[in-house]
DNA sequence: TTGTACGCGTTATCAA
DNA sequence: TTGATAACGCGTACAA
């Protein structure tokens, strides 16, 4: 029978495993962590005590003792966004049978959030930090930068890596979205925004940069909002630009959200899609491929991001230093219906609608 | 100037704290904790030693000495579902500025999963629990009955609530849609559904009661599929219902993913709604508003789900007993274009589609 | 209101 | 390979 202590949670400790098994504490707690440096004998005496007593280890003791707890803190803007809600499923998958846990804050795109999150994360001396994009404000990268364990930047790739970085470039998509619009002969392209973070001006900013190639650029296109993004605000800006632009031939959309709600208002003003107006999506979410006429899209590998930021980090954990510390996963031009201007209704329906690219 | 321990993290401790400001630790423990019951100046003196050494507390130290964490450990089943996303937002909102953290756990919608983390979870000694549904296996149970601390059962009212409960009853979701479809004369009244979790399987339930009270239930007319819900399987699905019963005049949806695809599946097939199909969502994603034509859905407070459940958890740890401890947020039919069989072009469009109801 | 001594359950250190 | 002992940083109990 194991002695009960004084004031502790009741719960069997590695001194209660210990004492049955008739071995040292420190003998329990090797076998639990590093079982190869325990012979086998014991190991079984051990594993046996453990089953009997219904032991959990117990995890704030072990970060107390080792000063590190098994835990990645993940700073992410928006749980709404489906994209982020991807990369969490990322990298809880990525997590496989490890023994790390994930500590979650959500910044609502504030970087004086993500500070203040990021302090109370430091507070626990987290195995390894993911935070995202590369905006962050001076004094929150110097938390990072002494941080003392790995630290991903994810979602978007740029120079001065603090450590670790896994993503691809904004300003590429956006730009490679409008490069299809001009090809697809599209004469008049408009681009349409909602919240205007960082990754979202830099995709305005290749749109900016393909037009300026072609050689016109022009702001009465550009129509953007602050406000968060989701379908009713595509409609609602897709008309505004409209009333600005009733020319307009093309429209190149921050994210898939908007562009579903161009689509909506196109087919509520029976504005045809793609003969009158083209559109492009950004993320490509599930949903792009069905709808119809199905849209156009930049696919971009946000499940990915996540299992590599975890990935990166359990390598970077198992002291394996890796050379490529900056890893560009890119992109995909999903081109549909939307921007083909031929009879889309030859197209089979088909579960799951084939790229045409 | 502090002494360096041997082994530490090399962080100022309280100790630090309390020797710079020339007090005891414990008074430094209870300015954080509970500042009233420390005089105003010794308060103001540590305040002032927190800032200079930019201490931070240690929450491992904490739950190990007091046998409790900070910590509510959140069991949902699914990151990619919209709905969860939300419900966690509401939670993350809930909390506010209080120190509680959330540990969260993704059981896949598996039994055996959720138990397995609920397992881990315990070992921290949680401030309180969130678990979603009310279908636990029995041992799951047991161990949610003696956890000693708070427990919210999330998203689903029913009998015998473990602790707390939060939600609504899908079964009613699942009627009230179904009698709505009656009563705007549809006959042949398909159900599609994905996934076909508990709640899943209580919509359709309510679809069954529905129709067995109008005296017309079919089974042919049901179509499900354990595979996760998504907008193309929707349309699948759609297409599947079609071929068995060619004379549908109307569709239930599990969900809105599924809703949009049959949506898009009648636009494809130029199939007209509501004027030959008429169609149900539920949820009632921002989306569907502005759907054309919009979507007739069942709108559940998922994000009030979240928030209610920290609400109740929050009072309970200040002690407080609630009378109440199952509390029933309800739902609401909203009705759209797409189960009205009128001229729905009359509608004005506007950038948030008003319910008809 | 404030302080002292000790325990919380684990791991690091060092010795055997 | 195994073990005794001393931290780890904070909260509780009790005393002042």
């Amino acid at each position: 029978m194991a002695t009960r202590a004084r004031r502790g949670s009741g719960r069997p400790t590695l001194a209660d495993v210990a004492s049955r098994a008739g071995v040292g504490t420190i003998t329990v707690s090797r076998a639990l962590r590093d079982p190869e440096r325990v012979s086998s004998e014991l190991r079984e005496r051990i594993a046996v005590a453990i089953d009997a007593l219904g032991y959990v280890l117990n995890p704030n003791a072990r970060a107390l003792a080792s000063a590190r707890a098994d835990v990645i803190g993940v700073l992410i803007p928006s749980l709404t966004n489906n994209v982020f809600a991807e990369v969490l499923r990322g990298i809880h998958d990525g997590l496989g049978d490890s023994a790390l846990q994930i500590q979650f804050g959500n910044t609502h795109y504030c970087v004086d959030e993500e500070e203040r999150l990021l302090r109370v994360f430091l507070g626990q001396r987290p195995a390894a930090l993911i935070v995202s994009g590369i905006d962050q404000l001076p004094a929150t990268r110097r938390l990072l930068e002494t941080a003392g364990c790995p630290v991903v930047q994810i979602m978007e790739t740029g120079p001065n890596p603090i450590d670790l970085m896994v993503g691809f470039s904004h300003f590429d998509g956006g730009r490679q979205a409008t490069e299809h619009l001009l090809q697809v002969g599209c004469r008049r392209i408009g681009f349409l925004g909602a919240r205007m973070d960082p990754r979202s001006q830099r995709r305005l900013a290749g749109y900016r940069s393909a037009l300026h190639s072609a050689g016109t650029v022009e702001e009465l296109l550009i129509t953007t909002t602050p406000s968060p993004s989701s379908v009713s605000m595509g409609a609602y800006l897709f008309r505004q630009a409209l009333s600005k632009s009733p020319d307009l031939d093309g429209v190149v959309c921050n994210n898939d959200d908007l562009a579903l709600g161009v689509l909506f208002e196109c087919n509520r003003q029976g504005i045809s899609v793609p003969q009158r107006v083209c559109i492009v999506g950004y993320n490509d979410l599930e949903m792009m491929a069905v709808a119809y006429p199905s849209l156009t899209s930049v696919r971009t590998p946000r499940y990915e991001v996540g299992r590599q930021a975890i990935a990166m980090i359990r390598a970077a954990l198992s002291g394996e230093r890796p050379e490529l510390a900056v890893v560009d996963l890119g992109f995909e031009l999903k081109v549909r219906e939307s921007t083909t201007r031929r009879q889309p209704k030859e197209r089979i329906a088909g579960l799951s609608a084939p790229a045409l690219q």
